[in-house]
DNA sequence: TTTAAAATTAAACGATTGTTTAATTTTGCG
DNA sequence: CGCAAAATTAAACAATCGTTTAATTTTAAA
């Protein structure tokens, strides 16, 4: 994906736009203007508004491989990857919370017809990734059985977004005024809680 | 929330259409021409799309109350109230997922003014009622201590609803082709998943 | 400096948006 | 039945939508 800086800049903006929004609640003059820009650029680059957005969900999915292999194939504990792996899924999925947000809406849209491939093949080989790395856990009687791996995944994403969504309602209920008091709750009472509950349910405690 | 004959046909209409293409990407003519009315009607009976969407919020989250009670008050174990809370969630959720997931998305919209009000003390509400049942448990030495339990509701939203938002994934991924094995994998695998995680987080095991 | 390509612009395109109007039909009570 | 209120309609409203056009400016290699 080979975006000159101008290409770059209306990706960037609309992305931020489409997030806060919605694909349809944003218009390209809003896009244009926040970008300044004039309206005809994205056609002229982009081709259309759809076509916008393919092209942003393609840029963005780009560099998430290759993070979790190397979690993987590190030399410690099935317990202590574990517990990495679920915080760089919470980090990965907050910086770039946008586009998901963005994906996720659209995927499940009828109206759209796009594939969404590249955001469909990613979250297979994470999936994929986290499956083998689980197997092997088990069969090293350090990860219980009976497992649903397939739901490990959705419930670290879901707890993350459904905060994400209700973020008027904590930030009012628990007091995270400030932007930092978010970001502290995201990377450490989130990730914590994810690695608690994941721990509880997964790993088998030497005792 | 009184609704007539026509209003209700109307607000099942749009909910439908909201949840599918979003409150944007819904024309008053698509729920005029699906609901089988005039495109005047709305105007009529609700004064605006927007206001539509505030009357079909407050209809929709006005049955709640109760049933949580219901079950906290049991006469039965903390983990069994619990496993039984676990399920009352993810059934209700799934129940009105289409209402939730407007909610979620024009929640985070800028563009929209809405207080949603009725959702966010229903919400507070719940996590109220949530709260004290796991405090007594605490107090009984039956749930452990250090739990973050703002984060429970989110880990149960999230998962049914990271599940629901990339099912074309699970479908292709997972086998469920069919309408009846998505409703059995939610009541039957996605709340035992819950209930093992959280119960392994929560409760103190007898031993 | 010349010149062709690329970038940028303002303006206009038809289509669709949410809403209102004013006329007509239906309803239900006296 | 008579008649006022409610319900329903087709048509029109101005505004905005995404996209295209055709003209102009900028760029950069020859």
């Amino acid at each position: 994906m080979e975006l000159n800086e101008k290409q770059l800049q209306i990706v960037q903006v609309a992305e931020k736009l489409f997030a806060e929004h919605g694909f349809a609640g944003t218009s390209v003059r809003q896009i244009a203007k926040e970008a300044n820009i004039n309206i005809a650029m994205i056609s002229y680059y982009f081709g259309s508004k759809e076509k916008l957005l393919e092209h942003m969900v393609v840029y963005r999915m780009s560099d998430f491989k290759g993070e979790l292999d190397t979690i993987i194939n590190q030399d410690s504990s099935f317990k202590s990857r574990f517990n990495q792996i679920i915080e760089l899924f919470v980090q990965r999925i907050h910086k770039n919370n946008r586009i998901y947000k963005i994906v996720h809406t659209e995927l499940s849209n009828s109206t759209r017809c796009l594939t969404f491939e590249h955001y469909l093949v990613q979250k297979k080989n994470n999936y994929d990734a986290l499956t083998e790395f689980i197997n092997k856990g088990q069969e090293q009687y350090e990860f219980k059985k009976n497992i649903e791996i397939p739901l490990i995944i959705p419930t670290i994403l879901g707890t993350y977004f459904d905060f994400h969504h209700n973020q008027v309602f904590f930030k009012e209920t628990y007091n995270l005024d400030t932007p930092e008091a978010i970001e502290r709750y995201i990377n450490h009472t989130i990730v914590k809680h994810l690695q608690t509950m994941l721990c509880a349910m997964v790993c088998i405690e030497a005792s």
